[in-house]
DNA sequence: ATCTGAATGAGTCGAATGAC
DNA sequence: GTCATTCGACTCATTCAGAT
């Protein structure tokens, strides 16, 4: 046996393998109590127990809260994926009932994803799941890799750029872009030529603040032109009302204007390349039959519309 | 086989202490 | 002030040996 000596393997247990996981997923002796719905000092001497065991101090304190040691760090993984197994093994229910379950799912999305994924599929998801609940979060992706770690989040639809390390992907589809206006635009009234194309007056959307200048402005440049953006933007849902109450226009992903019957939508007249959309979740979820059936739902919800 | 009581282990709470 | 650690006093459940 290597790792640690038969003697003090026979006195490990599965509760003191459970809270070595929740202290490896917290790096917090008081939130792991929680999560574990122990009392902090319990779960401070199931530590001292474990350092004993492992003959490692398995978490030392830093200086922004406890920090793993090299030890601890290599448990990690290996332990998760040991409890997840003994978890299947020992659960009731092999199979995923949508009909009656009750669970909380926590989806991270933009108002782009709200719009082009979630509300499509809303309805199916109420018919299949009618006692399921959904809570939106808006993506932050500074943090959202470590929310889905911790089990805060269980799925985030993010596109292919800037996808945070470590988390498991499924494309859901390709994205492209249209130009939209309202109807009834005054210097719109069919597909514009590129001169006409540029010397329209743009409302971007740049989810980081600030932004003016997008792919179709890089596309733009390439061929040696420039458009006008006047407005930027953070959500799709405010580039939408800004359409409807003026003259401007906007280069906007085709799914999220599809259904609006108070928009004008044209073939851009200067090739764009659109994006990929994906689903991504953390590896801990990943074999979860609950956690497969959403995934799997949306992944088939999306190839339909 | 069943009951009883002591021993043991694991948990709680409250409090004190020390590090940051 | 926050958080981790440690201690003492206590409760509760389980185990085990001895008595019936």
């Amino acid at each position: 046996m290597t790792g640690i000596a038969m003697n003090n393997f026979r006195r490990m247990d599965l509760n003191l393998l459970l809270t070595l996981d929740a202290l490896l997923t917290e790096h917090n002796v008081t939130r792991a109590a929680q999560r574990l719905n122990l009392s902090q000092p319990s779960v401070s001497v199931q530590l001292a127990k474990l350092r004993d065991i492992f003959n490692d101090p398995l978490l030392l304190p830093g200086p922004r809260g406890m920090l793993p040691t090299a030890k601890a760090d290599e448990l990690r993984q290996p332990l998760r994926e040991a409890i997840e197994l003994l978890e299947r093994a020992v659960s009731p229910d092999s199979e995923f009932n949508p009909a009656i379950s009750s669970k909380t799912w926590n989806v991270s999305a933009s108002d782009y994803g709200e719009s082009a994924i979630l509300l499509p599929t809303l309805s199916a998801f109420r018919a299949v799941a009618p006692h399921a609940r959904l809570a939106i979060f808006e993506t932050q992706p500074a943090g959202v890799a470590k929310k889905m770690e911790q089990g805060d989040i269980d799925v985030l639809f993010h596109t292919g750029d800037g996808v945070p390390a470590g988390l498991r992907r499924r494309k859901l589809f390709d994205e492209s872009y249209v130009l939209v206006s309202r109807k009834g635009h005054p210097r719109l009234a069919k597909r514009p030529t590129l001169a006409e194309f540029t010397a329209l007056e743009h409302v971007m959307v740049s989810p980081e603040g600030g932004g003016f200048y997008g792919i179709t402005d890089k596309m733009l440049e390439e061929t040696g032109l420039k458009r006008k953006v006047v407005l930027s933007v953070q959500h799709f849902l405010f580039a939408l009302s800004a359409l409807a109450s003026t003259d401007l226009v906007a280069m906007l992903p085709a799914r999220l204007v599809k259904e609006n019957s108070t928009l004008q939508i044209f073939e851009p007249p200067i090739e764009i390349p659109g994006f990929e959309m994906a689903m991504l979740w953390h590896e801990r979820c990943h074999r979860d039959v609950a956690h497969r059936w959403l995934r799997d739902f949306f992944a088939a919800r999306c190839l339909e519309s």
